[in-house]
DNA sequence: AATAGTCCAGG
DNA sequence: CCTGGAC
């Protein structure tokens, strides 16, 4: 998922109210480094967001759960005079600009932020002549800065799926491959590209098999990486291109042991809603659901043995939830 | 009190 | 080992 995120905005009466309140949560993670503040914002624009009457004082808003007195008064202030002073005050304070710039390449976290800026970087141009500052994930986030905020086309995405099975198949024709996220959903562009991959040799109990195949994985992918941000024994995170014409993508790989692929891709395929409320589902019928196995949990409260899985569907039957194809998923 | 938990890089 | 960052 790309570093940019706004909730749901697609007929939402009230985005104006969760377009403020996302900068604002933006602001306490990235300058005020306050967690729970971002989460707090976070939680009011997407209780907003699904809030399909507009909301016409602070007063309403307020008998939302995650809207509290100050959100309130802040969009009784917005009602009233179309803006937020406290963000006009953001907006005019040059380090916090500065930090929000350089927030957005990736690797750059609030920390590394605020330490560039005491030595007097701001722009994407200091970056520049400072990449000596710089990891090696910090300076691929700068060199794709702009394309890493471009969305993907949907069409894209099926060209390089179709690379990239082709390419791992060929290595081995027993590799399961997988395209997650909201690609899977249906989506008509997303943010990155993230790739499940999974082998009858990669067994729970032998993980050191891992490291050699997510390597022979890279090597078969060939030019379509065109940079690696990081390689371990079941993740390679890092940076694809197809041949013309076209820019430069976030692509993720996960290699995942052969009993945990299906709880895996369910996992991975979303979205967050969804998953959050299968896995409420789920322990109402006293199973737990993570991303890695179902497991039942018994009458003492101890997590029992993982229930086998065989596909997808077998998650939702044992825990009696209505199946939902991956394009029914997007809450 | 606040969502969880894991993977990887780098020091 | 720990921290930062991404997911």
């Amino acid at each position: 998922m790309s570093k940019r995120k706004n909730p749901s905005t697609n007929n939402n009466v009230n985005a104006d109210f969760c377009d403020f309140l996302m900068e604002l949560a933006d602001y306490e993670k990235n300058v005020s480094r306050n967690i729970h503040k971002y989460n707090a914002y976070r939680k009011a624009a997407s209780v907003l967001a699904a809030h399909h009457k507009r909301i016409e004082s602070g007063q309403q808003a307020k008998k939302l759960n995650g809207v509290g007195e100050k959100i309130s008064k802040k969009i009784d202030e917005f009602l009233q005079t179309g803006k937020l002073r406290k963000l006009e005050n953001i907006h005019n304070d040059e380090k916090a600009q500065a930090i929000s710039l350089l927030t957005r390449v990736s690797g750059i976290g609030p920390v590394k932020a605020a330490d560039l800026i005491d030595k007097g970087i701001k722009t994407l141009e200091d970056l520049n002549k400072n990449q000596d500052l710089l990891n090696h994930h910090q300076l691929i986030g700068l060199k794709y800065f702009e394309n890493f905020e471009e969305k993907i086309p949907r069409e894209e995405i099926q060209k390089i799926e179709a690379i990239i099975k082709k390419n791992i198949l060929d290595l081995d024709c027993d590799y399961t491959i997988t395209i997650c996220g909201s690609y899977r959903r249906g989506a008509s562009q997303s943010g990155d590209i993230d790739v499940l991959v999974t082998h009858p040799t990669m067994k729970l109990d032998k993980e050191k098999i891992g490291e050699k195949l997510l390597k022979e994985i890279k090597e078969a992918l060939g030019e379509l990486i065109v940079d690696v941000i990081s390689m371990g024994a079941t993740k390679f995170m890092g940076v694809c291109r197809l041949s013309d014409g076209h820019l430069n993508r976030r692509l993720d790989i996960r290699l995942i042991p052969n009993e945990q692929y299906h709880c895996a891709v369910l996992y991975f395929t979303g979205s967050d809603v969804f998953n959050k409320n299968m896995r409420a589902h789920a322990l109402e019928k006293r199973f737990t659901l993570n991303e890695y196995s179902l497991r039942p949990i018994g009458v003492t409260g101890v997590h029992g043995q993982p229930v086998p899985i065989t596909s997808e569907e077998d998650i939702f039957d044992y825990i009696d939830y209505p199946y939902k194809k991956p394009e029914e998923r997007n809450l």
